[in-house]
DNA sequence: CGAAAGGTTGAGTGCTGTCAACGTCCGTGG
DNA sequence: CCACGGACGTTGACAGCACTCAACCTTTCG
């Protein structure tokens, strides 16, 4: 049996800022859940009836027009909160981008526990604020950024957050998996699959990235990325 | 002398969450202050030092590229709350639309007070989480919708915005003032002022609209802008 | 009245999307 | 083991939407 004591992101999470037998309430209102690969956990548009924390993987969220043109409007990671509390209906859908573990909550019982416990709501509206910050700054590249800004920005982000999660000390790594395809890449920054294959091949004709397999890139000159991100 | 009790935004503004003494408290932190039409309040990658609640008027939120291209991210109207609490730096800047009325908190003493009384964190929490899936909501106009939609879009959003804020019952308004400069309306749907200007063009000419003067709108055919906008 | 700011319209270009063909990887089943 | 099929990815040709550059109009304000 699994208890929140002996939870990978126990120190990271929102349930970090709960005492021992806080989290032992925790521990009965909610359940581990394995997230195959490709399945959806909530839908844009439901009621809002679950909420999560990230135990393992990568989960995207995202929305669509009414003619099925789709946005990717965050990739979360273990230790990352989804759902909605404190609100009827879910904005966007959750999707795993690979094989996930979520710690599951109803929305009603997290709620109820959140009211009650304010250093955990600190702790989520920490967390919230960090989101707006990120999504806000995403707004500036799906607006104003050109398909090469966008996808150098991209790599950029992802070797820094991947070394954020690792144990790197903050510096970015230099070679990663992807956890998403083209086809998402091409979601997440407003583009077709095409352009987004189109400047990948760009940036490695020009010496700046490596491309071995289809899933792992490698930043070789870390300034020359920077430049076509637009950071100058 | 101006009290919390006779503020106008006392029953909307996070502040409702208080009683009448926790409202003296916080009347003492705070202080009311005029912000004029094009007054910066807060510049992007500050260190965030003040946070504020909008009294009167209508500020945008934006960043920039280095090159100087920008995205406003967020317009907000009285009862909305600014800046960012619990965090060093400030990832946007803040500027008056119009002229303004902002009640002003250093954030050390908001953070402080706001630490202290869970109903307010509540509160902040909730509107956070609303700014939070505008924004998400905000990025699918930005990555995937046409120059016609987002405009149609646009038009549609701030008439529901400005039905809210007034007391229409939620119905939208069919006619309203802009707050926004054709440019500000181009930062902020991620086109130039131009296209945009083309748009609002096409829209009169198929008599969805009118264009009475610069500012003003006449939403002439509901059911047509909702097919503009992309809404199915 | 003149200047500046804001807005509209036109002509032309180019970036990114569309459509299409082909290539690569990988799991499945003969 | 190999053939096959499907998902994923790359590349090319072309078109079109939105951007750029430019001229001109309207409103505002000193």
């Amino acid at each position: 049996m699994t208890s929140c004591q002996q939870c990978v992101v126990r120190n990271r999470a929102i349930c970090s800022s709960l005492s021992a037998p806080e989290l032992e309430v925790l521990n009965k209102i909610g359940r581990r859940v394995p997230v195959h690969r490709g399945q959806t956990l909530m839908w844009e548009g439901d009621d809002s009836l679950l909420v999560a924390n990230v135990i393992d993987g990568v989960l995207k969220l995202s929305t669509s027009t009414a003619d099925g043109r789709e946005q990717i409007v965050g990739v979360v990671y273990p230790s990352d909160f989804i759902g909605r509390p404190f609100g009827s209906t879910t904005q966007h859908s959750v999707t795993a981008l690979c094989d996930a573990q979520v710690c599951l909550f109803t929305r009603s019982a997290f709620d109820d526990f959140a009211r009650t416990h304010p250093e955990l709501e600190h702790k989520l509206l920490q967390r919230t604020l960090t989101e707006l910050d990120r999504a806000r700054h995403w707004m500036l590249l799906l607006g104003r950024k050109s398909a090469g800004e966008r996808v150098a920005t991209f790599l950029l982000e992802m070797a820094q957050r991947l070394a954020d999660a690792s144990c790197s000390g903050g510096d970015a790594v230099e070679r990663f998996e992807l956890p998403l395809t083209r086809q998402q890449m091409a979601d997440l920054l407003g583009l077709t699959i095409e352009t987004v294959s189109r400047q990948l091949t760009r940036l490695r004709q020009a010496g700046i990235i490596d491309l071995p397999d289809r899933r792992t890139v490698v930043i070789l000159d870390h300034e020359a990325m920077e430049a076509e991100a637009g950071n100058g």
